[in-house]
DNA sequence: CCAAGGCCTGAATG
DNA sequence: ACATTCAGGCCTT
């Protein structure tokens, strides 16, 4: 067996600091050594060695540990961008979130930015969500399906959501009565579930990407927000060139085409990457 | 097909 | 102190 290069080993080993403040994750706070995390109906506890607690017994992959971390570094290491990014900010990963969550969320992202997003959500979950003791503890799970689909407008939009209020009802309602199925789309591949999941009012192209990247395994999945277009047009001027301000949906698709082509099956990996880096940047704050 | 304006909130700036 | 501007993504016109 060959040996790998020192660093490598190194990359791939989890850093949750620059997982959690990447963007992807929006009900994470830590005490003296724990994280603590709202995920759907769980409650995780992650100490300082990376060991993993639930409230529950259900066990899920939220580290995605079976994903072959050297060889999604390696294919997405196409440039000095992201080679940089990988090794400032090593051990960033992509989590597996619980999918009805992360589709509220970043319905709820949408024209907002991480602080907001922040409290919304969580005044979404003091407000509908189960209160559950753990670690001595209060905490308030994310709200089922059902009750946010049976939830009156007034109610949702005291959590500070707005205009997006009408959006989380409908949504809600998709996912209750099954015509949106999240265990389907994760069968599907890219483009079927993109499209399907785009008939739910407040999810454009960039919700979209996000909710698919984020918790259903589309790791080609790339959300093309303000930032990364930004960055895009910053660094990459030559492979991508962007003519207009405004992305118009078939816009977003050819340049999702190239990018693809660019960085491969995981170039959600590398917008993540992207992302953070240009965050940090410009000290953008994050949870 | 594309461009422009409105939606809602809070932070930053004048 | 208050008013204005801006950031942010989606939908309708």
């Amino acid at each position: 067996m060959k040996s790998q290069p020192f660093e490598m080993v190194d990359y791939c080993k989890i850093n949750l600091e620059n997982t959690i403040n990447s963007g992807q994750v929006f009900l994470w706070k830590k005490d003296q050594e724990n994280w603590y995390g709202i995920n759907g109906q769980n409650v995780l506890k992650i100490n300082e060695i990376g060991e993993i607690k639930s409230n529950t017994r259900k066990k899920i992959d939220f580290f995605r540990e079976k994903d072959n971390l050297e060889e999604i570094l390696k294919s997405i290491s196409k440039d000095k961008m992201v080679k940089n990014a990988i090794k400032n900010y090593s051990g960033l990963r992509i989590l597996r979130q619980d999918p009805f969550q992360c589709f509220i969320s970043f319905i709820v992202s949408s024209n907002s930015n991480i602080q907001k997003i922040k409290r919304c959500l969580e005044n979404i979950c003091e407000n509908f969500g189960e209160k559950v003791i753990f670690d001595n503890k209060e905490f308030f799970l994310f709200p089922t399906p059902k009750i946010l689909a049976t939830a009156s407008i007034q109610e949702i939009k005291k959590c500070g959501t707005g205009y997006r209020s009408n959006f989380i009802i409908t949504a809600s309602e998709m996912v209750y009565s099954n015509k949106i199925n999240f265990e389907l789309l994760k069968k599907c591949e890219y483009y079927k579930a993109k499209e399907i999941i785009s008939q739910v009012p407040g999810v454009g192209n960039k919700v979209a990407d996000c909710i698919l990247l984020f918790s259903l395994d589309k790791l080609e999945a790339f959300p093309l927000d303000r930032w990364m277009i930004r960055i895009l047009e910053q660094y990459y001027p030559s492979i991508f060139e962007l003519s207009t301000k405004t992305l118009t949906h078939k816009q977003y698709a050819m340049l999702h085409e190239k990018i693809a082509n660019y960085f491969g099956p995981y170039a959600g990996y590398a917008q993540q990457f992207l992302f953070k880096m240009e965050r940090e940047n410009y000290e953008k704050k994050w949870l």
